[in-house]
DNA sequence: CCTTGTGCGTACGCTATCGCACATAGTAAG
DNA sequence: CTTACTATGTGCGATAGCGTACGCACAAGG
């Protein structure tokens, strides 16, 4: 776990969109209680059912939040990267969850103690409505992977869940097995092979034994169905200021 | 819309299990401010986008929360009865949702205005942990549409359907068309024909054009797959007092 | 060099669900 | 009683995704 000054820290904070949007005021108090933390992939956060001891606000980790079925088999329920925070439930007042967090790409997060936050929250101010909004933005995109579970093919959700990693990630590349893929989408590993030939064939993407490069995101847009968008508008409408910073 | 004494009123609010946990001292405050509507199947509480103007304390009804595809096409994300309320985005700071909440059994709510309850929300007092918590299990429920709608047949989600939905009326009766279920549940009519027809033969349910009946609950239990109990297991841990009252 | 493991591609039969078409049965209005 | 409509039942071909099995290529470690 790296050790980094209080200048880096106050740079690194900026990586994360909910981090970065807050007052000097804020940012002044919460800046000493936060710590870095580097995530390895398949790192597991919390489990379903864990009393959650932290937040954690990624700067460029990448984390799921999938649940597990009784029979061993998952579905992603939302994700969470440097936009966002892991760990709503702390602040709701639910203490845990039903489902899994684990580290979908591995990265850096700062995470803050769960009485921390909740103190915070309760000072009713900037930090609590900024959760709220937050909060709500995550509950439509879990509205929209319940929909797009319904209704679409592997292939636009395949395509659907490239761009919601790449929107987290700093580059145009993933690393990622088409295993760990269809975990998370909760389809066969083959299913995910299919789409993404697919999408390699049309010079979309690039795979190479778990590196993904995406060639052209327009066109990988263009064939993902309406779910990506939808998410996307509305957190920008809950959350306007987090994509005036670092854009 | 019938009109209803202050005596009556006060005695009606305790079918919502929301408004019935309140102590007093919060009760006298909202009781004025409630109003009581009837609610017709099919009437739209908003749509897409729209700015919400109520919160919904349904009493005897129940409210579907669905998204709309472009196509038409629909899937439920949520259902609203006795135990919540209608409209969470407003104080989650949104005003609006990507949803569409529609009435899938006729019967009553109470309804407050959208400020009014933003600012019972600000007091930041028993009302506010009250609807935050209401909210979490609100995000479990969708959360568990999102796993049922990945792994689970038509035949296990009309039981987890059905289950959500009695538990939420009266009796053990309900009025609704095989059509609207389909609408529901975002499958084809015939598929929930074919459901309700096992159902059926299994002694279980008794159909007859949009009353259903259900004969043997313990066993449609026995049929639903994992995510009616999770469901219910998490709202009963996140809100227990209400599972004292009336029951 | 060889071995082992991992990530990916492919094939085959199976099932659930879909899309469509149409038949039947209650129910309501004239 | 007749007509029209709504709700339900049924059948059939098409298809997406599943379970399973197997083959291949690349990488790491000896």
């Amino acid at each position: 776990m790296p050790k980094i000054d209080a200048l880096e820290k106050s740079d690194a904070m900026q990586s994360n969109h909910l981090l970065a949007s807050l007052s000097d005021d804020v940012r002044e108090r919460v800046l000493p209680q936060l710590e870095y933390v580097s995530l390895p992939l398949g790192k597991v956060l919390y489990e379903s059912g864990d009393t959650l001891r932290y937040v954690y606000f990624p700067t460029d980790a990448i984390i799921s939040l999938l649940y597990v079925m009784e029979d061993g088999s998952s579905a992603e329920i939302s994700v969470v990267g440097n936009e966002g925070v892991v760990g709503v439930a702390l602040f709701m007042g639910g203490e845990s969850t039903t489902s899994r967090a684990i580290v979908q790409s591995a990265g850096g997060a700062f995470r803050l103690p769960g009485q921390w936050i909740k103190d915070e929250f309760n000072r009713h101010g900037e930090m609590m409505n900024l959760l709220l909004r937050y909060t709500q933005s995550l509950i439509t995109q879990m509205a929209q992977t319940a929909v797009c579970n319904r209704h679409h093919s592997i292939d636009q959700q395949l395509c659907r869940w490239l761009l919601l990693s790449l929107d987290r990630l700093p580059g145009n590349q993933l690393t990622m097995t088409q295993e760990l893929i269809a975990n998370m989408l909760g389809v066969r590993r083959e299913g995910v092979t299919q789409a993404a030939g697919k999408l390699q064939r049309l010079g979309i993407i690039n795979y190479n034994r778990g590196h993904i490069t995406v060639l052209d995101r327009p066109y990988l847009e263009k064939l993902c169905c309406e779910c990506y968008a939808v998410v996307k508008k509305e957190a920008e409408r809950l959350l306007p200021y987090l994509h005036r910073v670092n854009t």
